[in-house]
DNA sequence: ATTTAAAATGAGTTCGACTCATTATACGGA
DNA sequence: TCCGTATAATGAGTCGAACTCATTTTAAAT
């Protein structure tokens, strides 16, 4: 059986590219994808330009590995970071902390997924495998009767992937670091659970206005309830 | 007065300024940004390649130029697309549509925009600008009293702008066509009842902290409600 | 009409992505 | 252990597009 021979090498080959794509992470995530050489990295690799060239077919392709690594490793932490037995809302919640925690930590890194999908093209592979997270939790929260039948899935993972990476972006903007609360007030909008979003006006004596507010958000979430089990497209 | 001659040449310069923008939107489109060659844009507007880098200091700067004026012609267009008497509501829905159309029908525009903050940069100040238009609504709405005083205008315009841009990305990527009950979805999510004109003023007879316990715990009703829905599926 | 300043030009320079002829290394068989 | 062959690695050289700048053209002022 010829297969350690074989093994060891493929592994020396895996090894190596893993060795460039470290490489390129690094200096794209320092220099960004225009003001990285690709002769920076091969040497950062500890390899010759033509190398490179050898395991990716161009600088794009290169981009592509290493974001594409990133997002695989992003799922793999997700689904970590959840616990199994919880319920849909702590899972939610789970997956919007790791979520907004990863894209602050690594924003550099997140940025360059823009850069990975050229021109209108279909998302990465490992994005749209990484989003199926929360489809997943989603559903299992609709099996469990935790959430209405026809809850829209996909509008709603609009809302929880779109206002977090907006959120994101927002703190990054003023440079301020994690805030649960982002998470929190989320998921009370996308859930409706009253309990969350409670401002604490402690002492203050409420007005009318206030009373009036708090009738309409009751009204709304009345509303928002009646959609999603009865007719919701 | 020499302001006639200054006048007319200034006027040359701005249209000159205006053509190289114009070709270089048509390319930047067509090609993406490195898709598109600046001696392109140049033949595209009848100039010489030398003449584009008087006007702007390199490539980078024509895009962030492109996309400044684009932001900056949204911003004109969504005023103009509010009703300046209409309620919060009715304006948040304007804008939501109007943000949502403009997104998808110029969608390779849009995404340039990517591009024009290179490194983790400050956004450019036109899309700022355009930001702001979602601020004024909702500043107005708790002022008028249609909203709670402590408002989280911020997080809600997080929640606004990321869900309609990954509702758009969604879209495209789906190649469907606006959709608005993606708006109205949204809306409903974030204020609730489209009625928002609701009575104001009433007898006050029990303290408003009575009130307001009264209101919580019809929340909690609501809360009940929602298990007891649950239960039954 | 002449001078002078401003605007425009495009051939030439630069620099980095990518190629490919050459060299080094690994491996199987004698 | 040595040799032959296939596979991997190399880096000098090519290519192309962004950007420069010496020269020319155009416009304004006198």
């Amino acid at each position: 059986m010829p297969a350690t021979p074989r093994h060891t090498s493929r592994a020396r080959v895996e090894a190596k590219e893993s060795s460039i794509l470290d490489a390129a992470e690094r200096i794209f995530a320092q220099a960004g994808f225009d003001g990285a050489k690709v002769s920076d990295i091969a040497r950062a690799a500890s390899v010759a330009e033509g190398t490179v060239y050898l395991y990716y077919k161009n600088k794009q392709d290169l981009l592509a590995g290493v974001v594409g690594r990133f997002w695989t490793q992003l799922t793999l932490g997700a689904e970590a970071a959840i616990e199994p037995k919880g319920t849909t809302t702590e899972q939610l919640e789970q997956l919007g902390r790791y979520h907004l925690q990863s894209l602050l930590n690594q924003f550099e890194v997140v940025s360059l997924t823009y850069r990975a999908r050229p021109q209108q093209e279909q998302d990465l592979d490992q994005v749209r495998e990484y989003v199926r997270v929360f489809d997943r939790i989603m559903q299992r929260g609709v099996d469990r009767g935790e959430l209405p039948k026809d809850t829209p899935i996909g509008q709603l993972r609009d809302v929880f992937f779109g206002t977090l990476e907006f959120s994101a972006r927002t703190l990054k903007l003023r440079e301020r670091s994690y805030d649960h609360s982002v998470v929190t007030n989320l998921l009370s909008i996308m859930v409706g659970s009253t309990d969350a979003a409670a401002g604490k006006p402690k002492g203050k004596e409420p007005s009318n206005q206030d009373l009036m507010n708090t009738l309409k958000s009751i009204q709304k979430q009345l509303k928002t309830l009646w959609r999603l089990i009865i007719d919701w497209s």
